[in-house]
DNA sequence: TGAATATATGAGCAATTGCTCAAGTATTAT
DNA sequence: ATAATACTTGAGCAATTGCTCATATATTCA
């Protein structure tokens, strides 16, 4: 159901940024990573694992997600970690999920 | 709030679905036009006057949308009106926006 | 019928994307 | 110190994107 809380009226600077999050989550790889985190957060080479691609390619995905503040990431000696930055993701990838399954 | 009733587990084609459906909402023209459309359905030269696009690049973007099933048109007369096919389009972009708003 | 209006579509092109590969930094282990 | 592991980063490249422009189709009007 759609929020009767929300405003849905939006600037040409907010459709922009609206855009760029949803650009973010718009590409396989990358809504892949996000969805791995969704059980917490997980070391690079995890995610490489479980989204079978490269540790670069992951690197180059995350930071892209990174920047966008998607997610954040956390050191702990030779590995880093990376977890979602806040559940707004997990309740769109919900909500686009309801949508695909009809 | 994450709608406890989702499965938030998804196979590889159902990602690259869902991948696609925010593909169609990553792009200002193409989210412009969903958004023009929640007050209901517009005629294609209604929606190139208040995205202020041409009308042949919104007519290849209503395509898209109409391919990717998040629009479908009613034609009328010399005029094509365009309109969300489902609200589920509508609840993504209020998430997106509490996303964005923080 | 012919002109005007509304929309669709194919070609073409610059910009962006997502990968690989090679090289770099940082941390731990021997 | 040297090697191994974990991750990052820049260059380069093929594929995709979103536009414009020209042209085509469909409908209404005079």
């Amino acid at each position: 159901m759609t929020d009767p809380g929300q405003d849905l009226q939006a600037e040409a600077g907010e459709v922009k940024v609206l855009a760029e999050l949803f650009h973010q989550m718009a590409d396989p790889t990358r809504l892949l990573l996000l969805m791995s985190m969704f059980s917490g957060e997980k070391c690079v080479c995890e995610l490489a694992e479980q989204t079978d691609v490269s540790v670069s390619a992951v690197s180059h995905q995350l930071r892209s997600l990174r920047t966008a503040r998607l997610v954040r990431s956390r050191k702990n000696g030779r590995h880093v970690f990376y977890m979602l930055d806040d559940d707004h993701v997990k309740d769109l990838v919900s909500k686009g999920l309801e949508h695909v399954r009809e």
